[in-house]
This record gives C-alpha cells, structure tokens and sequence, in this order.
DNA sequence: CGTGGGCATCAAGGTTTTGTCAAGATGGAC
DNA sequence: GTCCATCTTGACAAAACCTTGATGCCCACG
C-alpha cells in the first residue's frame, strides 16, 4: 500500500478508540474518528477510507441501521466490533453487509488479523495493484509514490497523485468522471466535475509539455479521462 | 447461482460433517468431505469448490500445513473450523490466507452467515469487462472506448460512438431508425431521423474510405442501419 | 418525363462540455 | 497566532459537439 491506509472508525467510547489508535503505528494509518452514526457515515463519504471499524451500540442510531445505510452506496469493508455477542446479532450484522464481527472483549492480534483478511478481499476486488507503471515516458513508482516524465522527477499533490494513479491503475481505459470522483474524493463529491477537471489540469500543467497534444492524459468528452499507454 | 453450490469440508470427526451436512440442504449443496489433509487438497483441485471447510486438527498434517498449500494455487474462500481458540492460532490461520476463524463449538447460524459473506467476496472478485467487437477490419475497445480501422484509430463523438456500439452490439442485425434513436438520444428524439442521417454520415466519413462501397455500414431504405458482420 | 420520398452531404449557428485563471477557504506546521 | 501548501469555487474563454436548414442525388411511380 503506498499511500498511507485510512480507516474510519466509529465508536462511542473514547478509551476504545485511543487504544486502537495506540495498537497501529499512526505513520501507516490515518485515523478519523466518529462518535455517532451519523458523522460516521459523513465520515465514510468525505475521507473515501479503506476500512471501517463500527461499533453497534451507539447513542443516535442503532449501528445495524448505519451499516445498512453504508452499504447502500458504498463497498467500503467494514468490521463489526461490539459487546453485543448473541448469535441472533452476529448474523444480523453478517448479512446486513459486514466483512467481519468482532465481540468485544477482543484480542487486539487477532483484529489486526482480521483487518489484514478485509484488507486482502478488498485489495482482490480491485485490478491488481503493480509496484510502478511505465508507459512513454511517464513512470509511477507507487512504493516510493513519485512521479517522473522522461527522467526528471514531479512533485503532486495528493489529489493529483491519487488521480493520476488510479488512471494508470487501469492504463488505456476510459474512466467515467464519476468514476473517477468516486475513488478518489469519496460518493459525497461524485458530482463535482468541476473540481475534477481543474485538478486534471493542474496534473497536465505537471506533466504535459503541449496541452495541444497531449502525451499522456486524453479527455473522453461526455465520459471521462483516460491514460494512454504507449507513446504514439 | 444456477449451479448448485459445491463445498469440500476437511475435517476427521464424522459427527461434525454429518451436521454440517443436515445444516444445509442437501439440494442447494453439493458436499464433499475428505478425513485427512491431503484428501482435501485433491478433492479442491478435483472439484473446483466455492468455499472450503477447514479443521486446523487433522491427522496426517497440521491443517495450517494444508491451508498454506492451498493457497500456492487457489484462491477459493477457507474458512478454519477448530477448537484451538488461541489468538496466536487465529493470528497465524488468517494470515496463512484464512477468510475467516470460527471456533468450536460454533453456532450453525453464525457459521451460515459466515458462509454467505465469503461466498459474497468470492462473487465480487470476478472482473467484469466487456469484450471488445471485431470483424472485417473494424475493431471497438469498449474499455477504452476506441475505434480501430485496419490498425488505425478513429476518434469519434459520444453519439457517433453510442450510435456504432449499437450497431456493433447487434451486429447483422438491421436497427430500425426509431430504435437507434431511442436507444441513442431516448424517447424523445424518436422522429429526429433527419439528425440520425447525419451522425451516419459522419460515422461513415470517419470509417469508411469509399462512400459508394461500404464496407461496414449498409443502409436498409425505408427500415434503419445494419453493420455488416464480415468482409465480403 | 416529371414528381416526390428517402437519403447523403455541407455549412452555419447555437449549445454543451471542457480548460484556465484567480480569488477565497481550509488545514496543518511552526 | 502566522505562514504555506493545497483544495474548492466562480467567472470566463476555448473547444468540441449537436442540431438544423439548404441542396442535390437516386429511384420508384404515375
């Protein structure tokens, strides 16, 4: 993973939630916290998070109307983390859509293992992630998350790193606007096109020498962007 | 899910496997059980299963053995099905590529739900990109959403495009005028056939180099448009 | 032999989509 | 608190695109 893992976590109890925080080295994790179901959803739409930690007894909503409420739009893998251990709960949870189901107490070795399995499943859903893309001229070294054209290093932001790499994750294929906001803003924003293309002409200003004829990054109009693979 | 689902479970204690077996329907599960590990790697390779039962305490070698081995070829759901509760078992059983760890004695309905959710994950692993069309020098990428002619590309419009991946998706097949354009433009425009026989136009001058002589579209007077399906 | 329907082509005009620039807004580092 | 990098938003310009009308061709039919 190049970029650093966000995990939203929603859980009243602050004790819990500082524990957590300690178990995981917070250079590898982002962590954003929420204390109700409802900011917690918010959450999910606005920081786009690789991974969801939710707690079901919550003091606004009951958490199996949060989960439900998630998966509505999102496919985002969310773990179960609560005291509630009847099996009625669990496979209420399961088949409301939850990846896993932890009942506290927990050991907390085995929710980082079982963060990893999640991880994994999600990681398999999507193409499979290569550790740099080289196309004429235009290389990604995803480990190192840099930028190069033609030798010379170019230094993004973290939007347009997220941008370019998801286009070069799929090199050739058209990638729909909302698409595109989706993965890397989060649902909330799949309507902001606008945002989107001055970011992409930001990255073209980076990374095209001649916005005439571009290298690298072609618009599809009515569609969306699309990242050309081989020098042409 | 037309076939019916096939599950190999690996475990030595027969009761156990007899109630799995009540626990399901027999007509929605194919079981196959194996008593030892290494009857239970051929039975995976052999059938080809969607999910795996797995004890960790079999007789021949220890289960975390035969799920290691599983995983150098298979990617199919395991679930570990033990009585070692210990968090140092669970930690090394996920991380060796367990989907999930379920300690006996389980609940039937927390295994079931188990069950479902990795047989989810298993169903959303499958990639789904549509193939591309080609006959007679006319080739379309629908992921990339490009137009090839012996070799060289053509760049189209939205509409020109919507109107030959059509034509493509139908190839042979004569489209009405009505139909291209409520398929096209939608309902509304369902008269605008004046509009229509412009964007044909403007498809042929970019696809086809002798008017008189189409190679690919071929007009049906007084019905619609057919793309003819090989070069003749 | 003339006429009209169906079709193709071209160009003009208007509309939608996209690109660019700059001004705030935000949020973290110090 | 200020500074700095970044992101969002708005206004406007540029480009791409779509529709429409005019015109001419072909051919069936009277």
């Amino acid at each position: 993973m190049t970029e650093p893992l966000r995990i939203v976590i929603i859980e009243d109890e602050a004790a819990i939630r500082r524990f957590l925080r300690a178990s995981m080295g917070p250079d590898e994790v982002e962590w954003f916290e929420a204390e109700s179901g409802g900011e917690g959803t918010r959450l999910i739409a606005h920081k786009n998070p690789h991974l969801v930690l939710l707690d079901l007894g919550l003091p606004d909503q009951d958490g199996l109307e949060v989960l439900r409420s998630i998966r509505e739009w999102s496919q985002v893998p969310v773990i179960v983390l609560t005291a509630r251990g009847k099996e009625r709960d669990k496979v209420l949870a399961l088949d409301a859509g939850a990846d896993d189901y932890v009942t506290k107490p927990f050991s907390i070795a085995e929710l980082l293992a079982r963060i990893r399995v999640a991880l994994r499943h999600a990681a398999r859903a999507m193409p499979a992630t290569e550790a740099a893309y080289e196309a004429g001229g235009l290389s990604i070294d995803f480990d190192a998350r840099q930028v190069f054209v033609d030798g010379e290093e170019v230094r993004l932001t973290p939007i347009e790193y997220r941008l370019l790499s998801e286009l070069a994750r799929h090199a050739g294929k058209v990638l729909t606007h909302r698409h595109l906001l989706r993965t890397v803003w989060g649902q909330a924003y799949e309507d902001s096109t606008h945002t989107l293309r001055v970011h992409m002409g930001s990255i073209r200003s980076k990374i095209e020498s001649d916005a005439a004829y571009p290298r690298f990054i072609r618009t599809e109009t009515g569609v969306g962007y699309r990242l050309i693979p081989e020098e042409s």
